[in-house]
DNA sequence: CTCATATCTGTTAAAAAATAACATTATCTA
DNA sequence: TAGATAATGTTATTTTTTAACAGATATGAG
């Protein structure tokens, strides 16, 4: 990287984006040179090239994050649970899409709460906000931006927890709810253990699929909420079950 | 916001980035028709356009983090240690901006490592590498994307670290260096505790400033690296105290 | 229901931007 | 210094984007 990249990835960091023609005339240089520029930072990941320019590449949210975000359905769900959660207590929320789409709803709340999670991305949905965070340590997962593993587990084993909120990979009304991950569903059961009440957050059409490990049995939660294409067998067998079930 | 563009934020922040030629056969509209709904995400703050398309807008969370990034003299300095760092050994990276620089750097060289930090923002830059991410867990701060209290103190005391490299916000070179939140200035007591070995990285404008609370002695530390604007006389004091210093 | 209005979409031609290919200049090294 | 290598500039060509307008569709008041 030459002196006029260095410089060039400053003033990009600094101002958050600069233009072609602008950059070309403060270096004094051919505009194909700040192309060249431009195609050599984002080749090592340092920028994103837009129209006539270039932007920072996105620092905290990786682009090939298989993040489905916040979709209609989810914050549907999502904001049924709002409605359930007590100022002033404990929340976990395990990590997930639609947990992190509640998290960014409680953000713009800004209710008086403590939330503990083992999420990156929905720690920082809730920086600067009124809410109390707490990041639970472990090894980040290559998969996504979440943290699991035995230190995980032990330092969750300390709290105690008024209301889990997690979703699932899989989920079938008489077997119980299902996770991809060995160390998430350690996590997961861990959770379950220190708090007081669990509510799964789930589409509808995780139901039927199962995922590589069970982490709950349907009788160890409390209430589902889903949306409203729930199978009527399903819907049924979760009745039968005594949980409470929610359709938004 | 209709239909088709809910759907297009949806698409586009489900897999980080959407074509626009892709799009329109996707929904059987004219280019023109996505041209202009990717217009209007961006007039919206919803998404960046690109070259043929479009990505997520970035999600900028800490004033403070932006402020101060990526500098030619950080990157020099974290170049610099980059030299230092044993291929699989532990090292542990305190929150900063320039061990954030540093984070980057590695990023790009993927050196089979395992990193443990405190920080947010280093362990995303991280995230994705051959590089084993351990991310102490703990309170975040309102200031910055970090961790801190007890939790994350008592968390790291069951480690064993190779090397700790840190930043500072002050430091004197006869008195040894500051940091302006007391609960940082612990958790850095404990992770020089755990360490084999420190270094600070930090500009040299840092120096003759002092902060809140004092973390290290200068005979704490094994190395400083620093910029070529170090005055003469904390040249002086600081190998007169027999710590290895390194100019860039 | 109907007409008028506003909104949305498609088409085309023109403008702008990006690229590739080659020419020129600068830099390095033996 | 000569020769090679890398960086930059220039130009023509291709691709992308835009603007402007025309047709289609939706909306709403009377």
């Amino acid at each position: 990287m030459n002196q006029r990249q260095q410089e060039l990835l400053d003033r990009l960091n600094r101002t958050g984006k600069i233009l072609i023609e602008e950059e070309a005339e403060h270096f004094s240089v051919a505009p194909m040179t700040i192309r060249r520029d431009l195609r050599f930072l984002e080749k090592n990941g340092l920028a994103v090239q837009t129209k006539n320019g270039a932007i920072p590449k996105p620092k905290i949210y990786a682009a090939p994050l298989n993040m489905a975000e916040d979709s209609a359905i989810k914050r549907k769900i999502a904001t049924k649970l709002l409605e359930m959660i007590e100022p002033l207590s404990t929340v976990m929320l395990s990590t997930g899409t639609t947990t992190l789409t509640l998290a960014r709803l409680l953000a713009q709340q800004n209710l008086p709460l403590t939330i503990i999670t083992n999420s990156i991305p929905i720690a920082s949905a809730l920086f600067q906000t009124r809410i109390k965070v707490i990041l639970i340590g472990g090894e980040l997962r290559t998969t996504s931006l979440d943290l699991v593993g035995p230190a995980a587990e032990k330092y969750l084993s300390e709290y105690h927890i008024d209301l889990l909120v997690t979703g699932c990979d899989g989920a079938d009304a008489e077997e119980g709810f299902y996770t991809s991950d060995l160390n998430l569903a350690n996590l997961e059961k861990m959770s379950a253990k220190v708090s007081d009440k669990v509510i799964v957050i789930t589409e509808s059409r995780k139901f039927g699929k199962k995922a590589l490990v069970k982490f709950a049995e349907i009788g160890d939660v409390d209430a589902i909420i889903t949306d409203n294409r729930l199978k009527t067998i399903d819907r049924e067998l979760l009745n039968r079950h005594g949980i409470e079930l929610y359709i938004t």
